[in-house]
DNA sequence: AGATGGCTTATTGTATACAAACCCTCGTCG
DNA sequence: CGACGAGGGTTTGTATACAATAAGCCATCT
């Protein structure tokens, strides 16, 4: 991670998470090397990731704009998600190990704990829920899925989500966690896809509440 | 398409579906560039790409090698693309319009012409089906879903899975798409979704046999 | 007024030179 | 005899200069 170009891509990354770049607005190699401090070259490998990784997308003559999300691209980010995650889930039923297992448990009382805390630890959620989910990803063990996944999850939205659970959604999250951990031990596959697949649903709800009231708070902010 | 960027992809990609660059083989940066007549500028820019569409792999020392696929692999690839074609028709069946129906219509008529002729006209085929195929993930009308089945299909082995069709198969190919097409009409999403399913998974038995097959006579030959 | 064409500037694409990292070989030491 | 490490050649990463292309602007013509 120390090439000059991961830390641009994650420098780039993070100015279009964090709203500094703001969706819509055209990107330009040259000013983005300026910020960056490195030449163009590092920056257009940046650039190359996060536009495959559709954090930017291109015009027709190779102009490179920030994407800007609609309420229906998150719908089917997530959806995509369901379905990926939820048939990883399936072929990690029959495929993982009891040590796996074990750790799955580890994490997931991490995040008990960091949910039962109050406030709730959100950074321990976020970090062990990753560690969780990609456990069940490896056990999948499939490389190519695995890379599909790793486009869809993490995109700024799918970051953003987190942030709006309240306690009881934090805590359902738990919940479903113990319920895939039972699908996995039961290696009952269709299970363990069905709760995925909701689990990764009911995020995308969460996420669309969220995002309304925002609209809505916005427009209250406009009006007055 | 003139960049000499996108030459080069074009140009390292048919080396690998050809054989031009076996599977396994490094990959220089300055080789290529001599061989395509262009800087390492582009060819790095070509490579970058053909490394998300895992064409190439690299070691965790930055160095290139052509992918090389088991058939696990194959199956894997033809598993995710069944879901998330199938999820496409899916969506396309309460997407599709009339006109987007009608043209599928057009397309699978030229398929069975080219099945019917003897000898199968399989590069028709080939373009027809990449054409109806095309339609539906067009009426699908989600750029995400796009994006990834491009990244799934068309690789290395889908290519060569048409050439090892007999004319059976490439006429149940045209059977199935009248069946998709019957689908789209009655507006029926699950139904849809099944067919595609199976459209894809049949696709990959008659590779995996051509493959088997392949290999038998590939240790024959050795033998002899 | 609106459209069109060429000029200017802005932005991206490519080539090249050099720097950094890596890999392999070979010699030395335990 | 094997482990280890230094050195040189190889390969990739980065900076920079220049070329090509697109966008914006104004003058001109209708």
């Amino acid at each position: 991670m120390s090439r000059a170009s991961d830390r641009a891509y994650q420098q780039i990354r993070n100015m279009i998470l964090s709203g500094a770049l703001a969706p819509g607005t055209q990107i330009k190699e040259e000013q983005l090397a300026d910020s960056c401090g490195v030449s163009r070259t590092p920056i257009r490998d940046a650039l190359r990731r996060l536009e495959a990784e559709m954090f930017i997308r291109r015009s027709d003559t190779q102009r490179s704009f920030v994407a800007d999300w609609s309420l229906d691209d998150v719908d089917d980010n997530f959806t995509l998600r369901g379905l990926l995650e939820g048939h990883a889930a399936k072929r990690a039923a029959i495929r993982i190990s009891w040590d796996q297992i074990e750790h799955l448990r580890t994490h997931n009382r991490a995040i008990l704990k960091a949910v039962s805390a109050s406030p709730p630890d959100v950074p321990s959620f976020l970090d062990n829920n990753r560690g969780f989910h990609a456990i069940v990803m490896a056990a999948a063990n499939s490389d190519r899925l695995t890379a599909m996944l790793n486009q869809v999850i993490e995109q700024p939205v799918v970051i953003r989500t987190a942030l709006h659970y309240d306690q009881d959604n934090l805590q359902q999250s738990h919940r479903e966690h113990e319920d895939l951990i039972a699908a996995f031990v039961r290696r009952d596959g269709d299970w363990a896809q069905a709760i995925m697949a909701g689990h990764i649903r009911r995020a995308f709800h969460n996420y669309a509440d969220a995002h309304l009231s925002g609209r809505e708070q916005a427009n209250t902010d406009q009006a007055a």
